[in-house]
DNA sequence: GCGCTGGCTTGATCCACCTCAAGTCCCGGG
DNA sequence: CCCGGGACTTGAGGTGGATCAAGCCAGCGC
């Protein structure tokens, strides 16, 4: 009754932050129980997002974050000559949106790649709501600053590394987010295609495609479409790490 | 007396946020006068930083953001294996430091690139001074939202744009803030090196170089070391447009 | 079953940028 | 004044990844 929800569609019943059990990675990070009620009074919404549908687009008007709950994102920016980049893939438990609040639109486009379920959190609320309670305050600070620290990670990514390497760490990051979840850090399914890993990285899906099969030969990972499997991650690491030059 | 600091001293008198001509550009902006007394109040001591030294390492404890008031400063990271990255350069009514807040410790270094003054924004207390003043508080998220978005911005360019494409999307945003802060927005110097733009931009020094003699020979730039002169703003422009395909 | 489609792989070729190397320019110090 | 060094420019040649093109594979509708 409550999986493969259609697109759009508003959850009925009651949701409550306080007994999700994302509140250690979400939002609630580190509130006491009886501040968790009151986010809870705030979160009162989630949405059903089909796989392929966008949460928001580019320029709507900023409203809320969202959390997600179950399922897959990508963020992706464009430039008005049609130029596409990936900015970010979320799963269970981070947030979307942050990017709408300088300009009270949104800057880019968030869909999902699989059927997902978000947390509505209307923003102005959580403001409100954070001028009350500092440990909600300054858990939502630590949220965009990693976001930040994040696209730093990733711009290093860009500017300075080879292709594979840049796979090794996107792969790595990966994993390391899915064992958070208390998913396996060998073996995992990517929910998004070559092409959109290669926007991600500033390669060309060939590339990418090219750097997996390397990767297999190598005895790295076993590649079977989207199915990996990681067989050496120190390998992995090593490849970031070492800069081979 | 007042002139080319010694690094790292201290500013004796006070300064206050409600007569510095920033206000329209740094932290303040959009807040009431008597708000802004109580900001005085928090943002009690500057710091100079002379050129080529540091404002803060990465790994250092974090406890303060920084407003820049003169000067200019470029942020770079870097990983374990000595790779660099350049993620931004910061002028005058900018903050230093936003990287700070996630995990208590600076992730990047900050460096003057010329004799620099900036302001030193206790963050425990602002965030204290926040959760007061609705005003403040929205004004500094949105400060976090759109470093977040600026730094999609590069993502896109250094995933998807050619050298020449880059570099005219860089000069565009410089003598934009530029002319922001009241300057010219045909002629500027530069205040970093051509190893460090390319850094900025994922390219190497030569290859900067290289653009630049470039725009000059189009007639769209006349480059005299740092010394740039824009004659044709718009050329730039369509070089970021246009995405040449 | 068949054919179709979208995602993926793999090969051959090309080119934008890197690398290496040799200068030049500018500035500051002796 | 000359000298030295750091920043920059410019050329020649190499290469990693893009581009172009062909074919494969899995899923799906008919």
């Amino acid at each position: 009754m409550d999986a493969a929800l259609p697109a759009l569609r508003l959850e009925p019943f009651k949701v409550a932050c306080s007994n999700c059990n994302l509140k250690e990675l979400c939002l609630p990070l580190g509130m006491a129980n009886e501040q968790m009620e009151r986010l809870d009074a705030l979160v009162a919404v989630r949405r059903g997002v089909g796989r392929g549908e966008a949460l928001f687009h580019a320029g709507e008007p900023f409203s809320s974050l969202y959390a997600v709950r179950t399922g897959f994102f990508k963020t992706c920016v464009s430039s008005e000559d049609g130029r596409d980049q990936v900015t970010g893939f979320q799963m269970a438990g981070e947030l979307l949106g942050l990017d709408g609040i300088g300009t009270e639109r949104h800057t880019c486009d968030a869909v999902a790649l699989e059927d997902s379920q978000v947390c509505v959190i209307p923003f102005q609320q959580l403001e409100e709501l954070s001028r009350e309670l500092s440990d909600l305050q300054r858990h939502f600070h630590r949220i965009m600053s990693r976001e930040i620290v994040r696209d730093h990670g990733v711009m290093l990514l860009l500017g300075s590394m080879r292709a594979e390497e840049r796979l090794a760490a996107f792969l790595l990051n990966l994993t390391q987010r899915l064992r958070l979840r208390g998913f396996s850090a060998h073996s995992l399914i990517l929910r998004m295609t070559r092409e959109e890993i290669g926007s991600y990285l500033g390669l060309k899906l060939e590339t990418v495609s090219r750097a997996f099969s390397r990767f297999q030969e190598d005895g790295i990972l076993q590649v079977k479409q989207r199915q990996i499997e990681v067989l050496d991650p120190e390998a992995l690491q090593k490849l970031v790490n070492s800069s081979n030059c």
